[in-house]
RNA sequence: GUCCCCAUCAUCUAGCGGCCUAGGAUACCGGGUUUUCAUCCCGGCGGCAGGGGUUCAAAUCCCCUUGGGGACGCCA
């Protein structure tokens, strides 16, 4: 969560900026870097939409490595010995880290020790491979997790050694777990593609993120338009800050009712299917309009894609699942019967029209909407609470409405 | 232990010396709207870690303490 969030901040900034986003990978560690990690990072980068311009393994570039190793030893600014080799750091002086966010940072060199950039199995280290790949690619800005501010001298040697400008550079503040350490998968750290998997929006992902160590104002809602174009590193925090994802539940809710509904219902799509009440066929065959109004009018109390799926499944004819107990009784039977041979007539079935024809069905027997309002709600979505009865009645349709309220009707005084 | 960074409500934060008896958002609690629920609107709860300075004036600048985090690898 920390790297998509530090990801995130530099493609943010770059695509503010119209600059270059270049994807590295840094694999320089045979025992982390699997083909499985990398797979995951690149597909969370392309659901949160974080585009790349280029792309690179440092691995592939272990000839520009050596060549530059190759003149530090020729140099003697690096020496072999116990089979690796070292970079000698000066003993006297100190070197100072210009960072952009939180200022100049000194550090005294006899605090550092000389440092492996080669490991004596010929492979090199991370700290020489960035410096030399930030080089050669010129890089302008590093922007980086805290943890990293105590290596930054180290780099900042050997960017000097090897005669090349040093970058600019911007410490990113850690996430904290609630527990307030680090985030890491043994304290509670969730992969980013876990979030896709319980239902968020990526957007909204994509706006949590930013604020977590961003803000502008007092604006909370931020469309990714709207980031890259306010996104300035004037406005970066320097404190850590924790991850909770309740907040993250409310901006998702929000750009769910921000998002284009024919992109929600590709979205919601896997998720309806997911539980196989409905069928690929039921979803291809059923009115779109039926989906759209619907979602439409769902969304409103839904949190994730995954709640406004269960709540979606009552526009398809599938049995209903109740939330609630439905419960109609013998009084309330006939006249539901009345209603639903009513609406068998209404036209068209719009809401308007749905009261109007209702309530008149409903004094034509001496019963009023409040006689069988929350019946008649039961019987056709299976739940107490929803949208306003008409409109949900509108958005389901004619078929499904009257069959269910038979149903329901004919079940009374079970 | 050594070095480095950080420090405003439970959480995310605004604040860059006077506009602050500290503002917003989430969460929570009330009220309104809604035939229901949610949305939405209104209100409430709740914080400048502590102590010294500097200044006419400090949440804002400096120092100390405390607290939190991070780094001290032939990991990144």
């Amino acid at each position: 969560m920390g790297g998509a969030r530090t990801a995130l901040f530099n493609w943010l900034y770059a695509r503010h900026q119209e600059g270059t986003f270049i994807l590295r990978i840094e694999d320089t560690d045979k025992e982390r870097s699997t083909d499985a990690s990398i797979e995951e990072i690149l597909e969370s980068m392309r659901w949160l939409g974080l585009d790349w311009d280029e792309y690179y393994r440092q691995t592939d570039r272990t000839d520009a490595h050596l060549r530059a190793a190759q003149d530090l030893m020729d140099r003697g600014l690096a020496y072999e010995a116990d089979g690796a080799w070292w970079f000698r750091v000066p003993t006297e002086g100190s070197t100072i880290v210009h960072d952009d966010l939180l200022g100049d940072v000194t550090f005294p060199n006899d605090l550092l020790k000389d440092f492996v950039i080669r490991r004596s199995d010929g492979s090199f280290i991370y700290h020489f491979v960035v410096v030399v790949d930030d080089a050669d690619m010129e890089i302008t800005h590093v922007i980086r997790g805290d943890d990293h501010l105590n290596n930054t001298p180290k780099h900042v040697l050997l960017f000097q050694a090897l005669g090349r400008p040093v970058p600019r550079f911007v410490h990113l503040p850690m996430i904290l777990g609630t527990d307030r350490t680090r985030l890491s998968k043994r304290h509670g750290d969730t992969a980013v593609l876990e979030y896709r998997h319980r239902g968020f929006l990526p957007e909204a992902m994509v706006n949590f993120l930013a604020k977590l160590g961003w803000s502008h104002g007092d604006e909370e809602v931020f469309s990714r338009q709207a980031l890259i174009a306010l996104f300035s590193l004037d406005e970066v925090n320097k404190s850590g800050a924790i991850f909770e994802d309740t907040k993250l539940l409310w901006l998702n809710q929000q750009h769910m009712k921000l998002a284009d509904l024919d992109r929600l219902l590709d979205l919601v799509r896997p998720w309806i299917l997911e539980p196989g009440r409905v069928n690929e066929e039921m979803w291809n065959t059923v009115d779109q309009e039926v989906l759209r109004v619907g979602a439409h009018l769902l969304r409103d109390r839904c949190k994730t894609l995954r709640d406004l799926a269960q709540a979606m499944e009552l526009l398809f004819d599938v049995p209903l699942e109740p939330i609630d107990e439905i419960i109609v009784s013998a009084i309330q039977a006939p006249l539901m019967i009345a209603v639903a041979e009513q609406l068998e007539c209404t036209d068209p079935f719009d809401p308007e029209s749905i009261e109007r024809d209702m309530r008149a069905a409903l004094e034509a027997n001496g019963a009023t909407l409040k006689d069988v309002a929350l019946a008649s709600r039961l019987a056709v979505t299976g739940r107490r609470a929803g949208p306003g009865l008409f409109e949900i009645l509108a958005a389901i349709g004619r078929n499904l409405v009257t069959a269910r309220l038979r149903e329901a009707a004919q079940g009374a005084g079970e």
